[in-house]
RNA sequence: GGGGCGUUAGCUCAAUUGGUAGAGCUGCGGACUUUUAAUCCGUAGGUUCUGGGUUCGAGCCCCAGGCGCCCCA
């Protein structure tokens, strides 16, 4: 509850407030004077945009002769007694003025528009298009209807609505607040450029388990749920990557899969428990070639959307995501961050001491943590947080790895990239691991971690490993959160990016 | 998990030291045939998130809880 009586469930009509219950009357009245306020279906001719299209640059006071039928919700209404003017606004944002003058209508609609047009209703009206003496394109009733009668009354339309509010009634959200209402857009766009930029490169998409009886591909704690008809316990998927591996080892060389990923962990400014999720593989790709078609995506993204790789942040800032980005490694970046030399050899121990003079807080003292989570909490608290720009941070340490090959010529590390865009991290590429029984090893490593109470630690899947044993091409591989993309494209929170996160029931 | 802040009319928000809970928009009634958040006159609308306590008296103070936001871990 956040303080307002609950409408909801109030079943009496006399413990209403007052203007929901004029509104049910209005209903009401008309339902007994034989008027429709919910008609199954009305001669709509012409979208508000179209009219505003084919009628451009009229001067004031023209008559076109154009008769057209519009409908659109009732934003502004503004009465002079013998002439009325309402805003109706369609979904896409489009407004067209409607006027209903005694003249046209007469007497009975006239009052009857009066009496039962609230702010908020569907209304539908047909007359010619005309623009009126101030010069405001719109249409001269003839004949107006009700096309749906709006039971609550509308939010101000001025003020936007208080947050959590917002989030909790989207759909008030959406009709109220413009940039609601294209935030959702943006995000279709950004997805449609992200299919696009797969085609024309000649990826597949595939849809592989949400539902999965094993958990792995990454390391984050599962949420489980039950099969009736199988009487087995299934886990809601943390990432798709292994069964895209297995798309990859079946002949599926280049493949990509954009759907929702599950993790049961806390929930703040950049993390919500069910998140849309890009992975994309490419046999014969390395994770040299995976960061140069992660950042072409995010700059076809930009310039497909917003015509420019110089975005516009809500804050009003700017943000370049053009041209090449920087890349630097985990171990070195850190080295640097702490004046002293840091590679896979420095012992866990010496890690802990330096997170500890470095004011990095970790629960026990990190005593539980080994040399790659210690690396890695480090370099977060002191690098990663601190990056402004688009920046590829390799190389990292092999342990905390599971799934990644091992760099080619550097001892102890993985092929393995992140990329930090604002200093959150946007996506993360690999060279895949192939070689079954090193895989073997490192899942063995998992399970025991898990089973020694790691609830992020992966189980060991036996078919992943089946697949594996019949060949996986070398290959690379990405994920790229799409609500993460949004707030970088955007510069929004990651519940401005989510039209309907996760909220705890009122 | 810890700390801080918030929760008041349909919506957005006020309310001095503890002393009759207000405003704008919205609604309702009225005037007005060219408005642009129309304007003008009148008017209604409250379990101050919930429960308990202190007090002559609580929106305000105390205790417990709900929900939300922020910071830290």
């Amino acid at each position: 509850m956040n303080g307002q009586p609950d409408n909801d469930t109030v079943t009496s009509e006399d413990t209403l407030p007052e203007q929901m219950r004029v509104r049910r009357e209005k209903r009401e009245r008309m339902l007994a004077s034989g008027i429709e306020p919910y008609p199954v279906s009305l001669p709509v001719t012409h979208g508000l945009g179209q009219v505003r299209a084919e009628n451009p640059d009229l001067a004031p006071d023209t008559s076109t002769g154009r008769i057209v039928g519009v409908a659109g919700r009732v934003m502004f209404l503004r009465n002079t007694g013998k002439l009325c003017f309402a805003t109706l606004r369609a979904g896409d944002g489009a407004e067209l003025q409607a006027m209903v003058s005694l003249k046209q209508v007469g007497e009975e609609a006239l009052s009857a528009w009066k009496a039962d047009v609230d702010l908020g209703d569907h209304v539908f009206v047909s007359g010619e298009v005309i623009t009126s003496r101030r010069g405001e394109l719109s249409v001269l009733v003839d004949e107006w209807r009700m096309a749906s009668k709006a039971l609550r009354p509308l939010p101000v339309a001025h003020k936007d609505l208080a947050e959590e509010t917002r989030v909790r009634q989207r759909y008030v959200d959406l009709i109220v607040r413009r940039q609601a209402a294209e935030t959702v857009r943006t995000r279709s766009a950004v997805v449609r450029s992200l299919r696009e930029s797969f085609h024309e490169r000649g990826y597949l998409e595939v849809e592989t388990p949400m539902l999965q009886t094993l958990h792995g591909g990454a390391a984050a704690r599962p949420f489980l749920t039950h099969s009736n008809a199988f009487d087995i316990d299934l886990f809601l998927r943390i990432a798709p990557e292994l069964y895209l591996k297995r798309c990859v080892v079946g002949g599926i060389e280049r493949v990509f899969e954009i759907n929702r990923n599950f993790r049961n962990e806390g929930s703040d400014s950049s993390h919500s428990p069910e998140f849309a999720m890009l992975e994309f593989y490419e046999a014969y790709g390395t994770y040299d070639t995976m960061a140069v078609l992660t950042r072409e995506l995010v700059q076809e993204a930009a310039t497909r959307v917003f015509g420019t790789q110089v975005v516009t942040l809500a804050d009003g800032s700017e943000y370049d995501l053009s041209g090449e980005w920087a890349s630097l490694t985990m171990y070195e970046s850190l080295a640097e961050a702490v004046g002293e030399e840091v590679t896979p050899e420095t012992p866990a121990e010496r890690l802990r001491t330096l997170a500890a003079s470095h004011g990095l807080d970790l629960a026990g003292g990190g005593a539980k943590l080994g040399h790659g989570k210690l690396v890695e909490e480090l370099w977060e608290h002191l690098v990663g947080s601190a990056l402004h720009e688009p920046t590829f941070v390799r190389d990292f340490p092999l342990e905390t790895s599971p799934l990644t090959r091992q760099h080619r010529d550097k001892p102890g590390v993985a092929e393995k990239w992140d990329l930090y865009v604002r200093g959150f991290e946007l996506a993360t590429g690999y060279s895949e691991l192939v070689d079954p029984v090193v895989e073997r090893e490192r899942l063995r490593e998992q399970s025991r971690l898990a089973a020694a109470g790691d609830e992020e630690a992966m189980q060991l899947d036996e078919d992943f490993l089946r697949s594996l044993e019949y060949g996986m091409p070398p290959s690379g591989g990405t994920g790229m959160g799409i609500d993460r993309l949004l707030m970088a494209l955007t510069g929004l929170g990651i519940r401005e990016t989510i039209l309907f996160p996760l909220v705890r029931p009122e």
